[in-house]
DNA sequence: TGACTCTATGTCGGAAACAACATATCTTGT
DNA sequence: ACAAGATATGTTGTTTCCGACATAGAGTCA
């Protein structure tokens, strides 16, 4: 469970003895982390695919080389967001995202 | 003209700046916005065929029934990670996320 | 070893996305 | 037509994510 959600669950009064909602909640929450380092691993190999350096992809997307570093690490501080759009700079398709998600 | 509101007027077809703007909308933003539009529409089809309100979906995601009528419109403060974890909240499994995208 | 390139990690101010609220508009049933 | 419920739209204050920078670590080659 990621910083951000812990925080604001704690702020919200989260029943601690919630079993079925507790359950439910780390289910999403890990298929959500799992599907962003899928993201993460696929958007590292197609920049190594492509023989870029990171500083280089952050150039491409008006980004920052510690921004694409934390990118591939699946920092919590990194959305989809900016994972899909990088992906997308990179040239993957619809079809390959999707195929990044089975 | 603010910020925001020059983004909400673009993402209704308004073409707000110049051509080389405009022509700088790129193949990867389109493929982008389309993505969203794709998550926005089986959102609200998973959220009827369940028979929740907005307003009872907000609440099972802590959320707020603006925030969800804006996340099934498409609008463009609606972020893709905040799509995700809805659909992942409706019991969307990633095998479904991945058929949304093709 | 030391210079050099690439990647990882921590921090910060500002931009973008958020929940919540107010209110308007659309829908549906009577 | 009217009311009630559901959905859309606009705004505000707060939180989170962003690019940028600094710097540390890891790998390579002379």
């Amino acid at each position: 469970m990621n910083r951000a959600k812990k925080r604001r669950l704690e702020s919200k009064g989260w029943k601690v003895g919630d079993t079925r909602e507790f359950l439910n909640l780390s289910a999403e929450e890990a298929a959500y982390v799992e599907l962003k380092l899928a993201l993460s691993k696929n958007l590292q190999e197609l920049r190594r695919q492509k023989k870029l350096t990171q500083e280089e992809l952050a150039r491409r997307l008006k980004s920052s080389q510690s921004r694409v570093a934390k990118m591939e690490a699946g920092d919590p501080s990194v959305s989809i967001d900016l994972l899909v759009r990088s992906l997308l700079a990179l040239g993957a398709s619809r079809k390959r995202l999707a195929e990044m998600l089975l």
